[in-house]
DNA sequence: TAGATTGTTAATCGATTAACAATC
DNA sequence: TAGATTGTTAATCGATTAACAATC
């Protein structure tokens, strides 16, 4: 293992490893791997299996070989996959080799607490500045950064090397916040602000809505409602309700990502 | 529009409206409608088009139209969705019809954010009570509301009628707080903890991993970055970049939901 | 060698999209 | 009627899954 740069299976001499084009829904797993990775090496494992890494990382083993074959994987028959080797791998091509930058503007209540997540630094990223447009709030020190005003981004982007930004300001002030990241130069954009942002070619917007994930898990209640008390609502008896609740949704556990 | 209830195709005399088996990918997308319909409403639209309602939600109209189509949708040909009726018709199906009782617990560094998310409350749920492990914190005030210990949750649950659990513990309290939920009667979670939870059948679970969306957002930036420094990298000249930075990455803006 | 487990194939499934007939 | 826009069809695309040959 060591040093070993991963990806090298191009046999074009001095290339650069190309990055893999990977699916969508495989990128959105590799974290998950890689958290369970990490646990298994913290309780001492070197090696595991296909069927161990994905059961702690909650997919089917299946699931699990097909997205690392696009890494071009590093297992090996019959023995399952070095630890080490894979969470270097695939913090390599999530580029967590580097820390990445945060900038998180809107230092309200969901903001302030996003400042003080101890999970960002353990995961590859630093808070390195802190916005907001109230100028009661500039100044203001929280977790050892002061808070900046809005309109010092572009400036202040430049000198911490901004590479993503947080928006955790209200819904009205975000497209505005959006904009201004952008014209900093980050191409990056992960929103806690309920509503849309419209951002040029390039630049990646991924969305955290809090209410929406409720509002998800309440048709799942409203929909096992449905199954379970029809003939309750309806003129006489009828079906026998099912024993314990237990039903055949759809998608029962662990509904998406 | 008024009254009348909506899913009312089935022919059958005095049945109760089945809820539509909706794809998944539907149901994670009505809540940004509904959101979308709401700003339409408060800026005095009576009617929207697909197109219009679609850009509003950031979706292109075929997928909306497409979506609603499962619904059941009241929409007139020539003329477009009344948003009202939308609104109503989408507020049922979402089982938000009735505000929904929420307990939360870990009342930490987000725990204490998300007890004062104002967003909750606007958009159908009633944060209805707050748990927590640590006996310093019980009894603490947060936003009108008393810290519970968690053992109280059973009894509480039940009085309060509890249909969601959120779980904002560190992850290693949060397989016990689900499976304590589980007890409790609880079938629909939102885990903050970065750790698979493990429930029975029937049980839904959404889970909201704050490092893995800037983890995602990284391999974007890698990604780009590998695109456009290559010939940096290299040993000497080759490519031009790509001027202003921008590309041809696969899935530009808004990735994912 | 025998047993274990990967990486890949091919079948299946679900989601997206464009196009258009139905219809207001 | 003419214009607009829905709801649906059918083609396409991407993701999932089971099965198994390759191989340690």
């Amino acid at each position: 293992m060591s040093q070993q740069r991963p990806g090298g299976q191009s046999g074009q001499p001095g290339a650069v490893p190309a990055l893999p084009d990977l699916p969508e829904a495989t990128v959105a797993r590799l974290p998950e791997y890689l958290r369970a990775l990490h646990n298994l090496a913290e309780t001492g494992h070197d090696t595991v299996s296909s069927e161990g890494l994905a059961s702690a990382a909650g997919v089917n083993s299946a699931k699990l070989r097909k997205d690392l074959s696009h890494l071009g994987s590093y297992g090996t028959r019959g023995v399952g996959y070095d630890v080490a080797l894979l969470i270097e791998q695939i913090e390599y091509v999530l580029g967590l080799t580097q820390r990445r930058a945060v900038a998180l503007v809107g230092v309200g209540n969901l903001g302030h607490a996003l400042a003080g997540y101890a999970g960002f630094a353990t995961r590859g990223f630093r808070i390195a500045a802190l916005f907001d447009a109230d100028p009661s709030r500039v100044g203001e020190r929280i977790n050892g950064l002061v808070v900046h005003h809005i309109d010092d981004l572009t400036q202040i982007a430049a000198a911490e090397s901004i590479a993503i930004g947080v928006i955790a300001t209200p819904a009205p002030a975000a497209q505005s916040v959006a904009d201004q990241l952008v014209a900093a130069g980050v191409t990056s954009i992960l929103n806690f602000a309920p509503c849309v942002l419209s951002v040029p070619e390039g630049v990646d917007v991924r969305k955290v809505d809090l209410a929406i994930e409720l509002q998800i898990l309440s048709f799942h209640e409203h929909r096992k409602a449905s199954l379970t008390s029809l003939p309750a609502t309806g003129p006489a008896g009828g079906l026998t309700a099912l024993p314990g609740g237990l039903s055949a949704t759809g998608t029962e556990e662990a509904v998406g990502t």
